[in-house]
DNA sequence: AATGCTATTAACATTTGTGTCAATAGGTCT
DNA sequence: AGACCTATTGACACAAATGTTAATAGCATT
């Protein structure tokens, strides 16, 4: 529950907003009792990067296992990505801890794996080259619209609806760069 | 010169190494001198992001305006995604302030209008959506690509060589989707 | 040389974030 | 009830970041 909090202030105040005083007020408790739980702030912060990275891949794996066509599969994976806190939870990390990264250790690297598994299954006898460069498209992608997708949108003059065809749109374009 | 030390600070220490004492200390010189300069902290730090967009702004349009062919404009867009630099500033602004993006006002707008003239007349009499759509592919996943195209790499267990050619790869793929 | 301006500095002051501690309250087990 | 454990709190202590001020130095203009 402190920790769902704690998620929000990193949405609406970014990472300063992640203080144990803040924190703690938005809870209505002692920032003590904080303390006492974390071990220390920066623990404290940990938990949460912990936490959020364990839902998004939670979110990820359910998007993947769920009996979806392959098109639709990618409109969720961008709706998923384009969550606030999901793309905030990237970023945060790719600002604070170069070495490390949600997607490429533990149960994540298992989940890539797994997507890969699908797609090179779907590309029969293809090079296994094909079916990552694909992915790391269709991630790479969602990962930037979720990032700065709502401002593209607004300086390329796209309206609304468009905007949110396009996940559609990359989910019929993709297979195509299977055939050729 | 003081911004660009607290640049290199941004991306050695993320937010965090934005602090006046610790860039007055990089620059050899008095904290209360940048207060004077700036303002505030805040104020050197606002000062920063303005001066980080604009030399991604001007990146961007270097690429553009050169002669270069279409495909290699693609690897060119990815290449100066990936730069250090770049792909915290965006993260940063993704954190920092939802509100106002690098992406979506001032020259920047300009930039990617100037793109959509570009590719809209390369695909000529098509739809319009058709060049945006392209567009929002390739830059979101530039984007994404600079973000956490490492960690991507990494749990996908592609080859450093490999990934190097993913942006050629961009490059040779996204004309296909015009032509059909 | 005198004036005025800007840059710079050290020292201090304030604010904010973090951590410690002793005291209290509530629960569980024997 | 008594012993024990954990959660919680307020008060304080410490550290770090920010901001203020008075003094100094350099430099251009008159």
């Amino acid at each position: 529950m402190i920790l769902v909090i704690a998620g929000k202030r990193l949405e609406t105040h970014g990472i300063r907003g992640l203080n144990i005083k803040d924190i703690a007020q938005d809870a209505g408790i002692n920032h003590g009792t904080l303390l006492h739980h974390f071990g220390s702030a920066e623990g404290m912060r940990t938990a949460l990067l912990t936490n959020l990275t364990e839902a998004l891949i939670a979110d990820m794996s359910a998007i993947l296992n769920s009996d979806a066509p392959a098109d639709t599969i990618f409109v969720e994976l961008f709706r998923l990505m384009s969550q606030s806190g999901h793309n905030k939870l990237l970023a945060w990390r790719a600002l604070e801890d170069a070495e490390y990264s949600p997607l490429a250790e533990g149960p994540s690297e298992k989940l890539i794996q797994q997507i890969l598994d699908g797609v090179t299954r779907r590309i029969q006898g293809r090079d296994i080259t094909l079916a990552q460069n694909i992915i790391f498209l269709a991630l790479s992608s969602a990962v930037g619209w979720g990032i700065c997708g709502p401002a593209l949108k607004q300086s390329m003059g796209m309206s609304r609806t468009q905007q949110d065809q396009f996940p559609a749109w990359v989910g019929e374009q993709l297979p195509k760069l299977i055939q050729d």
